[in-house]
DNA sequence: TGTGATTGGATAGTGTTACTCTCCAATACT
DNA sequence: AGTATTGGAGAGTAACACTATCCAATCACA
């Protein structure tokens, strides 16, 4: 399959393939000669994944980037790279000053009301912090009750997504990444369309 | 308080309060001589909104004015005013061409499944329909017994959220649209953490 | 009452991002 | 033989969210 092939393919403009090449998403194809290189299934997949990650997901090439390179080689260390993963995915939020004692205050209360354990290192620390602040901010800040609904309902989710854990490390290290940024789009639509129903349901009865 | 002294309260820049009363996010001062206006703390807490907007919640400044347009001046229908703020979040989607007769396959059968009732005018269908399709384009396409397990905590989190909806119409307006959008990341950082939370007690038992 | 700072407002400039366009010489097809 | 297409490089573009510069009209204080 030669480059137009490809952008056929995958539905994707020419150049936008090459724009993927060049910036390291896409893997460059078989050279075939000086001026003619083939391209497979891999690369039409490659492109879909990365229209998924830049599309619904809402990621940057750069994060894109990061995120198709952890999966393409993922260290030793799982839950490093999962880690590492989770610190590409929006929002992205900067780290504290290594001086601060306490740099987490709100998600610290919240994760110790709902006795769950985590590493401070681990960027959603950072991000539920930043969410956190900002519902305050905005003059809604979350209520005790809604954190521990909220917190038990995901983690009846997490739950079912780690018991769906394939045990081959490399199929273990895609799913978690690409399951953890691919499912995020689909669950707040369906908050969303859950409110929707719960509301008409009510109007009813 | 001079527009200097609100941009030190809020902790913005003059330069960015400047722009967001140009850009109609931010509601004029009162004009107090030809080069004076001032401004109060409603002021304060819009900027601090603003901020929570198009930080965390990751919204543009078209999205934000959009969300903050329907909170000040909502229809007298509250759903309707529900439907138009969800559309102006992210992921936006584009409408379907109007003459296809299944503009939404995937998120028909998904909430056919959930047996939930859905308005398919609502844009949050349109963004299930995206999502789901980019699982699918990944290669990790939703499973239904996911689909069951994600939509029935969603529900019971959405049956939280209506539970604690105020009675007066405006606060109503207010509490459901930014409800939708600041808890958004928060619901995210959870999972992400709960994931960690659930699969250290799992290594360790 | 002078005088330097600040104001609201308008206009233009900046840096980033995700493409998109134009060229090019070197093949490939017919 | 001649037209078309290729991979690759470079520059161009449109949208975005500020940011900087100006300006004449006040204002605040000495």
């Amino acid at each position: 399959m030669r480059i137009s092939a490809l952008a056929a393919a995958a539905d994707v403009p020419l150049a936008t393939v090459k724009y993927y090449l060049r910036e390291g998403l896409l893997h460059p194809g078989t050279a075939t000669s000086a001026t003619q290189a083939s391209y497979d299934e891999t690369h039409v997949r490659r492109i879909r994944v990365i229209r998924a990650l830049t599309g619904p997901v809402g990621l940057s090439v750069q994060q894109a980037r990061t995120i198709l390179g952890l999966i393409d080689d993922p260290g030793v260390d799982l839950y490093a790279t999962l880690g590492r993963a989770v610190g590409a995915l929006p929002p992205s939020v900067e780290a504290p000053t290594s001086d601060d004692p306490d740099p987490f205050p709100r998600a610290r209360a919240a994760l110790a009301a709902l006795g769950q354990v985590y590493d401070p290192q681990f960027a959603a620390v950072a991000q539920l912090e930043a969410a956190l602040a900002a519902t305050e901010a905005a003059g809604m800040p979350l209520s005790d009750d809604r954190l521990l609904e909220y917190g038990r309902r995901l983690r009846e989710i997490a739950a079912f997504d780690l018991e769906r854990m394939p045990h081959e490390p490399h199929a273990a290290v895609e799913y978690t990444v690409l399951g953890t940024a691919l499912y995020e789009p689909v669950i707040l639509a369906l908050r969303r369309l859950a409110h929707q129903d719960v509301a008409s349901r009510r109007e009813l009865g």
